[in-house]
DNA sequence: CCTGAATAGTTTAGGTATAAAGTAATCACG
DNA sequence: CGTGATTACTTTATACCTAAACTATTCAGG
């Protein structure tokens, strides 16, 4: 098994991703445990923090979506689960009927007073290894990365920077066991 | 809605947390359309490069959960289709009936190593906004920041570190819209 | 006004992920 | 040897998430 052998860049560049999603990934373990002992999830918990900070009229479910990087079929099922939960209500827009106005329930905002204290203390724990003199930089970096993905998407959407053929798209003649 | 106010170590905290979320939500879904060209996905991705830098008697099914920082159960499914599609194979292992060893098929190797480059390469262009110097620091902050959750896990299993009990589990009752 | 395009949300199909329960094989030890 | 605990994997139930197709509403011109 050949390895394929990566430049220099792209092993950094690897290096990051799999630091990158390691982190993500165990923060978020970390974090879920505690969401269980209320009962919700950490995408639940996720909806009921943009909501909390929203204007009291509450928010469009695509603008929960943009705030939450999902797309707007996620966004549908999610508040369903919440509605249902009596955490959050929809309700329509006074002026266009198309849209969904999503806002906390008195329970749900009662859910998220008293949640986020043992959210945000369990994140500080978690954090606190990182040093204070590092937390910005870190932050800095981690913003223009993201910044940086979404430009290129903006740019590669329109001009063809894309210059190798799609792969084999196909799958079909399946082989057995290679020994 | 009193929007709960965060001492500073705990809002750099959750800053730092909302930031490594979308950082890693922006680059799999960058990577995603890749992956969509060859009829994978970003997970099974994943088992096919944890495989290819396996050793040639391949690895358990757990191994590879280890590596991924995923269950057992989604391992079994993850498997499952790629087994189907023909990149990966099931062996017994030798001396232990219990363990299934998963190695790359000749097709699973060969889709690897047509793939690896465009991969590789799409991830130095999503990462090359990142200055080389910047690279070690943050790649470094990470890897402890993965250490520092693990090793908090650890410890809190056994000592009772987290005095607040758990919040309310039951949801009946469910109020109307607040309004 | 009418019609076509755009927008907001829902539905559907399929992959990803967990926790918890279940099955089968191995191991420890009396 | 046999039995109870452990280990490796599978199964089940449920939630998350996407892309793509669909519905309903609004908007822009003619």
């Amino acid at each position: 098994m050949k390895p394929y052998k990566l430049s220099p860049e792209e092993a950094s560049a690897q290096q990051l991703w799999e630091a990158l999603l390691r982190a993500s990934l165990s923060v978020r373990g970390e974090v879920r445990e505690l969401f269980a002992q209320w009962n919700l999830t950490g995408a639940q918990w996720r909806v009921l923090m943009v909501l909390a900070a929203a204007p009291d009229e509450g928010l469009r479910q695509s603008e929960i979506g943009e705030q939450m990087l999902v797309t707007g079929g996620n966004v549908t099922g999610l508040i369903d689960r919440l509605e249902e939960a009596g955490l959050v209500c929809r309700q329509a827009h006074p002026d266009d009927r198309r849209v969904v106005l999503a806002t906390l329930t008195p329970r749900g905002q009662k859910v998220y007073q008293e949640l986020a204290p043992a959210f945000f203390g369990r994140l500080h724990r978690v954090f606190s290894g990182v040093p204070d003199s590092s937390r910005e930089p870190l932050r800095i970096a981690l913003g223009e990365l993201t910044q940086n993905v979404q430009d290129n998407r903006a740019a590669g959407a329109c001009s063809g920077s894309d210059p190798g053929g799609p792969g084999p798209t196909e799958r079909e003649d399946v082989g057995p066991c290679g020994k």
